[in-house]
RNA sequence: GGCCACGUGGCGGAGUGGUUACGCAGCGGUCUGCAAAACCGUUUACACCGGUUCAAUUCCGGUCGUGGCCUCCA
């Protein structure tokens, strides 16, 4: 099988091939750095992730996500509170971090910032001046559309039928209402760089151009992003970078759809939002990754108390086949990725089919785990490679289902913690009371655990316990 | 108004021109001191109307509905 990707520019699932193999070089469109990633921006993040990982099996990835550090969003938080812009960047850059990690996101090869590419964007807006694809008017430096006949291809429009549905109003300084800012002048108080147009800064679609340039190349195999960046983020950076670089831009665009709540899609703008590290109180960082690749990475996923529920209940069910089959944590293992997760992914990145694959796996293994231990193992090896290429399954089983989540989904739910000695010596004292068959003081032992969200399985082994 | 998705069983969610998706929940059973876990079995699915076809949930057309983009947004 090979790898097949849905490829929004001609929208339809296209055979990968890539421009100068075994190199592959994939660009995705990263965060904003003002404020705190909610579950929506972390889909994208998730589902390159994955791109990536089964990527670097059979090639060369070169994969970059940018960090957007200047931008009229961040100056106008910095001006609220009175501090720099970098103050408020490095922060939330640590915090985008730090939340992807949570959710078992490996760090790209390059996370490019704006701020450290300044040279190479006036350089790109420079030779767009200097082909003709670009005029200044009144301090500002303007990309031509009308210069570029291709303009639209991406996002499936002709510049006409933008037109009519136009909705804002046309700045006086534009020669044409599509032309889109690539310099804006910044007055005295607002972070700028000087630039041969005067002090400034970048307008909001150059800086992608720029990086993909600067970090890859003129051509790039992959540029990824959200649904909403296809219009106008991603058309017109095609246009400044076809028209820049005289070469194709990227090969394959690919675009997840939106996480909603209640069927809206989740924006900052609605104020909808679910922050990732708040879900990271209720849930372990797995579950809610799983819970992200629950869903096709194109169809709109609603972010729910019961999907995470379930994700967390399907990992627990993994869990236990590992635990049974004492893996152990995940490093070392050698076991080979199953086909059928292979499969799944190659097809355009299908992990719903992923997880049916890893599902069955599970069956077939609890199925063996009492007439052949070799069987169960094996099999569980497989699960764990199956559920590591996905990006899950990498913990110690034990260490799963001893470490409830930090907050419980539901506040109702609370349970006062107790201690693993406590919780230890609670079960050796109803083991006594089991072997002599004192059951009904045996079991108070057990709702008095019950009680701490805490429950109990007697097995051939003895009693084991774990967190709800 | 223009462009684009989507509408699957109680819920979530894949997929396919003719054969069990899968997960969660439910019900019955096996196992167990009782449970839990696991396993086995099980419950009315493919919005509506036409068309193509030997055969359509799957292809085509229309209707209705939901959502997205056209403006910062993953």
């Amino acid at each position: 099988m090979a790898l097949t990707l849905y490829n929004t520019f001609n929208r339809r699932k296209e055979r990968f091939e890539a421009l100068a193999p075994p190199r592959v070089t994939m660009y995705v469109c990263g965060p904003t750095v003002y404020s705190y990633p909610h579950i929506g921006n972390a889909r994208p993040a998730v589902v390159f992730d994955v791109l990536a990982r089964l990527l670097r099996r059979t090639f060369d990835l070169e994969y970059a996500r940018n960090i957007t550090d200047v931008d009229d969003k961040i100056n106008a938080a910095a001006q609220e509170q009175g501090v720099d812009i970098g103050e408020i960047t490095e922060h939330f850059a640590h915090v985008y971090a730090e939340d992807m990690r949570a959710l078992g996101v490996a760090p790209p090869d390059m996370e490019p910032r704006v701020t450290e590419h300044m040279d190479d964007i006036i350089r790109l807006i420079g030779e767009l001046v200097d082909k003709g694809n670009a005029y200044e008017a009144e301090g500002h430096v303007l990309f031509s559309v009308p210069s570029f006949a291709a303009y639209g291809g991406l996002s499936n429009r002709s510049r006409h039928e933008m037109l009519a549905g136009a909705r804002v109003e046309v700045a006086p300084y534009k020669q044409d209402p599509g032309d889109f800012v690539l310099w804006k002048p910044s007055d005295a108080t607002t972070v700028g760089w000087d630039s041969p147009w005067g002090r400034g800064r970048p307008g909001w679609h150059i800086e992608c151009s720029a990086m993909a340039r600067a970090k890859l190349d003129r051509s790039i195999d992959i540029h990824g992003g959200g649904q909403d960046l296809i219009f106008p983020h991603h058309e017109n950076e095609i246009a400044q970078s076809t028209c820049a670089n005289d070469a194709q831009y990227a090969r394959y665009w690919v675009h997840n759809g939106f996480v909603n709540m209640e069927t809206e899609k989740m924006s900052k703008s609605l104020g909808n939002v679910l922050l990732v590290r708040d879900l990271l109180k209720t849930a372990p960082g797995e579950a809610i990754r799983l819970g992200l690749l629950s869903a096709h990475y194109r169809q709109p996923l609603n972010w729910t108390e019961q999907l995470l529920r379930e994700a967390k209940k399907r990992l627990d069910g993994f869990y236990g086949v590992l635990l049974a089959a004492e893996l152990g944590p995940a490093a070392g293992s050698t076991a080979e990725v199953p086909a059928e997760v292979i499969a799944a992914l190659e097809d355009d990145i299908n992990t719903p089919q992923a997880l049916t694959a890893l599902s069955a796996l599970a069956r077939q293994a609890n199925r063996a785990s009492d007439s052949d231990k070799g069987e169960l193992r094996r099999l569980a090896a497989l699960l764990r490679a199956g559920g590591v290429m996905l990006g899950l399954l990498k913990q110690n089983p034990e260490d799963w289902f001893k470490r409830g989540p930090t907050a419980p989904l539901n506040p109702d739910d609370a349970k006062p913690a107790m201690e693993d000695s406590v919780i230890d010596a609670l079960l050796a004292e109803r083991e006594r009371h089991r072997q002599e068959r004192d059951f009904e003081a045996a079991d108070r032992i057990r709702e008095q655990l019950e009680a701490h969200g805490i429950v109990i399985e007697d097995g051939p082994g003895g009693a084991s316990w774990r967190r709800k």
